[in-house]
DNA sequence: AAAACTCTGTACGCTATCGCACATAAGGTA
DNA sequence: TACCTTATGTGCGATAGCGTACAGAGTTTT
């Protein structure tokens, strides 16, 4: 029965010794994830903490106006919710799904009891937040000195890493709203990627042709924040000598 | 002896109940940090994390091509050096110091032994990582949607906040790396305040005339951030209820 | 099949900010 | 005092992205 379930495809379960995962086991609930669903709104208590597997979720700081940013991406590295476990309960950013799929939910209590184990997991949950936190500085830096159409790249490049596939479910609409500008922005990035030969698009579905082709294009944040994930989170468990 | 020193100055000491305090006592310094100065630099191991008392600290972010982009300023609410009990031991961001001033430090290793113990210090210093993940992510939007004009009051009323008098030392050119602008672009904001009679300036020094102005111009950036550091850091000993 | 809706493409004037070039002013130094 | 350095003011043209309007193309509903 274990087998069927798949809890190593999220990094941050699959790094946790057998041991701490039996304690999360029968609490962990697969959920569907739809496109647009809230995870979070600003304010308001999570009862539960997700973990994507093939689901992509965005966290979106939006203004009373509506306008929107996206600060940061989860996919199967991660999981929402930090503030669970943070000691805030709440917190003023929202938690989009960007990408349709998979995740495991877990009560926000059982994770915070977890956490406070001080074992593994806390870790873990310790070491993804800073790279969240990483991610987070690195994209205000970049809607601050790049332009659009290097941000479009850092992004799907950022959610090509956490799909299985390289194809998105993604509107220009969407995108615009995650990246904080004009759909007709994205339009026009857009089409100069497509001209390109790198991406192929019509209504709301993207695909990636040429990965490499948006690497050598995108900006140094992109890599900045990649390498920062794999350093934090590759063999976390290991402490660092002084 | 106590009495001539000042914990309580900074929020996260004066926080501590005694019996913590303690244990670090003997451990903290004072220290003079002077305009400029660097407490990190990307990827570098911090041999002290500083508490400031007087002094502010820009988190920057820094570009290949030397652009910078403040992502959040740490004053004596704070700490600077989140990374080394939060497990990466290193950070992309830079500590410069924005406003000289008194400020403790401590050796990394030993607020990470007491972050360890699983204390009241643990549970502030996990909220003031909260605290900053948002300061992190309203910046990152005030950047993208809102006027350097608001921005330089957020900026202002920012600093002010974490400041004794109503005086900064600070040029514009500093003030446009902080901010990640033009030098003149500063020079053109700061001068429609000081026609408004909200600042006066001149060769680094400037003066904050009219708070009230200061807040009636700002985004809602600032009272966001400004709430949610009240609200996890004013009784943050206090376990709220589920 | 027709209508309604959604997504994408395009155009055009507008504005904030940029990048650059210089001018002025205020302090520090010789 | 004269000189030099630093800080600030100003005036351009260039440009990226905005707001708006609207057209076409694909999809869903009726």
């Amino acid at each position: 029965m274990l087998q069927t379930r798949h809890f190593q495809q999220n990094a941050l379960l699959g790094l946790l010794p057998e041991k701490e995962l039996e304690h999360l086991l029968p609490h962990l609930e697969e959920v569907s994830l739809t496109l647009g669903q809230s995870l979070s709104e600003s304010g308001r208590h999570m009862s539960h903490v997700y973990f994507p597997l093939d689901a992509i979720v965005s966290l979106l700081c939006v203004m009373e106006n509506g306008d929107s940013t996206e600060i940061a991406v989860v996919g199967h590295e991660g999981l929402v919710g930090v503030s669970q476990f943070m000691g805030g309960e709440t917190t003023l950013t929202s938690a989009i799904v960007q990408s349709a799929g998979q995740a495991y939910r877990l009560k926000s209590h059982l994770l915070k009891r977890e956490f406070d184990r001080a074992g593994t997991m806390q870790r873990l949950l310790l070491r993804y937040t800073q790279a969240l936190l990483t991610q987070m500085a690195q994209t205000a830096v970049c809607n601050r000195h790049h332009s659009l159409d290097q941000q479009l790249c850092r992004w799907l490049l950022l959610s090509l890493d956490r799909l299985p596939g390289n194809e998105l479910i993604m509107t220009q609409e969407l995108i615009a709203n995650m990246l904080g500008v004009r759909r007709e922005g994205v339009t026009e990035s857009a089409g100069k990627l497509q001209k390109a030969g790198l991406i192929s698009y019509n209504r709301g579905h993207i695909t990636v042709l040429d990965r490499q082709g948006l690497e050598d294009r995108v900006c140094e944040c992109y890599a900045g924040v990649k390498n920062e994930y794999d350093r934090l989170l590759k063999y976390p468990a290991v402490t660092v000598a002084c």
